[in-house]
RNA sequence: GGGUUGUUAGCUCAGUUGGUUUAGAGCAUUACCUUGACAGGGUAGGGGUCACUGGUUCGACUCCAGUACAACCCA
């Protein structure tokens, strides 16, 4: 019998024997246990009804990503916002998914048919669609699965892939939709080009590192004259482009060259010599070679002075016929060749290291060759606008707020997106082309022919006249409508669903993609719904490690996060994660975070322990210290509940679960438990043990969205509950009004017993020995509702109230009263005079920049009376404070 | 080079329109405790001239300007 069921029966029959129950919480059995009765009993399940809706759509994960450190995150804070609002007794809807990630899915299904000897090349479309769906349908599940263990409380049944049937019928539907506004575009654009996966990326898609490479000089010579042009270049093997080379207008050393030309070297090309004040003059010989098929800048430098591109590449990143030399070479092979070539010619001048900035596809890693290429386009500057305006006037908020600007930013300077790639897997393209390239767009080949029928005027084309575009469309083309699409509501925009869960509430993701990701849905919510996506944009950092760098598999400084929940458990990894990551501040892992969760699952885990064992005896009476530690309790439970709320409506996860746990940790166990706490095999009170399972309950609860599993599993020890009960979906206890006088008041007794445990301390007077406490102050004045508790955990024989001052005994001060402890034994005079003048500095110093204040006049015109008033007190309670150290400083020296 | 955001204890961060006992938390750290819920624990401590320099103000961690450094974004 595994301990989990024996101590669930257990307990069922007695409560009250538990101390055979582990000291240590084995949270394993427990995760799995939770997890299958919350999905037995449907309690992730969520269908529209009367109740006020609460929704999140997952950010998709890569269809064949497994789970890192930085889904943790994301999901953990999902994941709490969802339980939140299901015990707040929203209909609370979280729908998971996965992304299709073309590029990246793609590649690794090249990579593998390659390592079984078979080439992209060799394959039909059809054929290697076969491979890649076989391959999503292996490994596509497996992210999910691995949320599971984390503790998502998603709505299974409605998982969701973009690719599936409605989500790629809504994306074809939309591009046609775009395409019909005129928003769709094709045209010829400089491009990200990925040589290695054969298609553009976009500028989103491309790491820029520095790395070592080499600056070549060369000369060109100037036509109808001697002398030469020296050029300063990293890239030589694109010489063979070059239509012309250029200086700053406003260099006098190339002033004379106005009006010439010059040859280009190796293929003997003759080109202008132009000026453009692009060039800058300090860098290399402040001559620029113009190159606009492969550079943007010369590109655009191109554009102003009319001049020809000459693309000398290949897709692959091959020297093209066009390039004249080196054809069918490699690129980095060319680079090479064009040096001795170069040489040889007596052409290169010298060669130099150089550091500069080389641009890597995410993907493949491989250097990005800028390159003209036909793609198609959509136009944002119009479609943006509502998106732009919606987070600026707080339509959508996003946390934190400092996004907002870049947000800004960027949409204001929004480029239209370029939205085709040159591959197989993803939604391809609705276009059709036949004739002299001519084309239309429809969702169909079947309205296709109709229009190309029109649009050719020849009605005897058939289907096969039509040749569909080989390419597809970018992957964020498909995730941008994913809050529609997750309820289906391109396909059908007036459903159920669409109608009830659309604008969803939050949605949790990276700021490294609040643009091509976030700022997108924006917009298609405003196109497509006339409506925000989501009311709030919740904003993570990155998960990195202790020296600051990103998680990533490469550099291999990640720990598995299936590993970290059996080292520490789903809720110890969640707290962990959670504490640490206020919102848009990177998070730095460290074992010590989960570690840190896991000793506090430890930590309540005991306190239920504690509890539990205690014997109840009907006929005794509540102690005093027990009903007044009661209604602190309840007024502290109620002020945390009050600061949890507040903390959630402004998205500070963390400061709320460090709410939760210090209100458990040190309030609850600290303090209240060991107030209660009936000494040693004596039994509690029924009316105190009661109180006690009812603030236990609360606190469960409270903890639960952060810790959803042994929150679950004491909750089902602490009372007997029915099949089919759960604490995921009680009702969250309501913030009401507390009593501020009365924590205030307990503060000091807190301070009281602190007080009276250092002079334990600094004496060495054992725990067990009883001690006296004398208050320097009128009975009367003084709230005794408190002592019992003073009493209790100072272990105290008495407490009396005297008039005056007791020489020889051991004296402290909370606030303005002082107490005393007579002590038979000796004092140390020394070391007790040395803590009574470094107060006395303390004191006098304070004083000091309190009358500061207080003897500016243009201070006491000026400051508002309540500030005043506190000045004023500061004062009086200091004077008061250095008075009695005075007394007690020359009391001992006599 | 341009832009954005930062710089508070050893580390990670709070500090809510300038005034709440000469700055707070968690972790880490130090000393002591330790058969009685929990050593993955308890008790009590130590630790910061709020990056720097000016300015505004009766008053600046907080507002303004500049400097240094860092991160991110764009070229």
């Amino acid at each position: 019998m595994n301990f989990y069921n024996f101590a669930f029966h257990n307990f069922q029959r007695n409560h009250r024997h538990n101390m055979d129950i582990p000291s240590k919480y084995e949270p394993g059995k427990a995760e799995s246990k939770w997890y299958s009765y919350w999905m037995e009993h449907g309690l992730f399940k969520s269908t529209p009804d009367e109740r006020e809706p609460y929704t999140i759509v997952i950010p998709p994960p890569n269809v064949t990503g497994v789970l890192h450190m930085g889904h943790m995150l994301n999901n953990t804070i999902q994941d709490v916002l969802v339980r939140r609002a299901r015990m707040q007794g929203k209909n609370a809807c979280w729908v998971p998914g996965t992304d299709h990630a073309s590029i990246a899915t793609e590649a690794k299904v090249v990579a593998k048919l390659k390592s079984e000897g078979i080439e992209k090349l060799d394959l039909s479309r059809d054929e290697f669609l076969e491979h890649a769906w076989e391959w999503t349908n292996k490994h596509g599940g497996i992210i999910l699965e691995q949320l599971k263990r984390l503790g998502a409380s998603c709505d299974w049944d409605r998982t969701l892939f973009t690719m599936d049937e409605k989500r790629y019928d809504s994306v074809i539907k939309v591009f046609v939709d775009l395409y019909n506004k005129g928003l769709v575009y094709r045209g010829v654009r400089m491009v990200n080009w990925d040589p290695q996966a054969r298609t553009a990326v976009s500028d989103e898609e491309v790491n820029y590192t520095d790395e070592k490479s080499r600056l070549y000089y060369v000369r060109y010579k100037i036509v109808g004259e001697d002398g030469f042009v020296t050029v300063a270049t990293t890239r030589p093997e694109t010489i063979l482009g070059d239509t012309a080379v250029c200086a700053n207008p406003d260099d006098d050393r190339y002033s004379h060259l106005k009006g010439k030309r010059v040859i280009v070297p190796m293929v003997e090309r003759e080109v202008p010599f132009i000026f453009d004040s692009y060039v800058d003059p300090e860098f290399g010989t402040g001559c620029l070679k113009i190159t606009p098929a492969h550079d943007i800048n010369d590109y655009e430098i191109g554009l102003r002075h009319n001049l020809p591109s000459i693309d000398v590449f290949n897709e692959d990143g091959t020297m093209s016929e066009r390039a004249g030399m080196f054809i069918g070479v490699d690129r980095f092979k060319a680079k090479e060749l064009a040096e001795i070539e170069l040489k040889k010619s007596g052409n290169l001048v010298k060669v130099e290291n150089y550091n500069n900035k080389i641009g890597r596809s995410e993907r493949t890693d491989a250097v990005i060759e800028p390159r003209l290429s036909v793609q198609w386009f959509l136009k944002m500057k119009e479609l943006s606008q509502p998106a732009l305006d919606a987070v600026m006037d707080g339509d959508v908020h996003i946390h934190p707020a400092k996004f907002k600007n870049l947000y800004r930013h960027w949409m204001e300077g929004v480029r239209d997106w370029c939205i085709s790639r040159q591959l197989w897997w993803g939604h391809r393209i609705p276009a059709w082309y036949f004739g002299n390239n001519e084309f239309v767009v429809a969702e169909h080949i079947s309205e296709a022919l109709k229009l190309a029928k029109v649009k050719s005027g020849n009605p005897s084309l058939t289907e096969s006249d039509l040749r569909q575009d080989e390419d597809v469309l970018d992957t964020w083309f498909s995730s941008w409508l994913w809050p529609i699409t997750s309820f289906d509501g391109i396909n059908y925009p007036d459903n159920e669903d669409i109608k009830y869960y659309y604008p969803t509430n939050d949605l949790v993701t990276a700021p490294e993609i609040l643009f091509f990701w976030v700022a997108r849905m924006i917009i298609a919510g405003y196109e497509y719904r006339d409506a925000k996506p989501f009311r709030n944009v919740y904003l993570t950092g990155l998960v990195r490690d202790q020296k600051r760098r990103k998680m990533s598999k490469s550099l291999g400084n990640s720990p598995e996060p299936i590993d970290l929940i059996e080292k520490y458990g789903a809720d110890g990894v969640r707290v962990g994660m959670l504490l640490c990551s206020p919102a848009g501040n990177d998070l730095l892992y460290d074992d010590s975070l989960p570690e840190q969760g896991r000793n506090f699952s430890n930590k309540i885990w005991n306190a239920f322990r504690l509890v539990n064992s205690w014997e109840v005896d009907e006929n005794i009476p509540q102690p005093d210290s027990s009903r007044v530690a009661v209604k602190w309790m309840e007024e502290i439970l109620k002020r945390s509940i009050h600061e949890i709320d507040l903390n959630f409506r402004k998205f500070r996860i963390s400061e709320a679960l460090m709410i939760s746990y210090k209100l458990f940790w040190d309030e609850f166990s600290a303090w209240y438990l060991e107030i209660i706490k009936p000494e040693y095999q004596k039994p509690v009170d029924r009316i105190t043990l009661n109180a006690t399972k009812v603030i236990f309950e609360k606190l469960l609860k409270i903890i639960h969205p952060f810790m959803p599993f042994i929150t679950e599993e004491l909750w089902q020890l602490l009372e007997e509950r029915k099949n089919g009960e759960s604490l995921m979906v009680a009702l969250m206890p309501e913030a009401r009004k507390f009593n501020k006088e009365l924590v205030t008041d307990f503060e000091s007794v807190k301070e009281t017993i602190s007080a009276v445990r250092t002079v334990r301390q600094n004496k060495g007077i054992p725990n067990k020995d009883k001690l006296e406490l004398l208050i320097r102050e009128d009975k009367n004045s003084y709230d005794t509702e408190l002592l019992p508790i003073i009493a209790k955990l100072g272990n105290l024989s008495a407490i009396s109230f005297v008039p005056e001052k007791q020489p020889g005994s051991i004296s402290f001060m909370v606030g303005t009263t002082e107490f005393f402890i007579p002590l038979t034994g000796s004092i140390d005079i020394e070391s007790e005079l040395k803590k009574l003048q470094d107060d006395l500095e303390y004191n006098r110093g304070f004083l000091i920049s309190v009358m500061k204040k207080l003897d500016n006049q243009r201070f006491v015109q000026n400051a508002p009376t309540n500030v005043l008033d506190l000045e004023r007190k500061k004062q009086s309670d200091t004077e008061s404070k250095i008075k009695s150290i005075e007394e007690r400083i020359k009391e001992l020296e006599s």
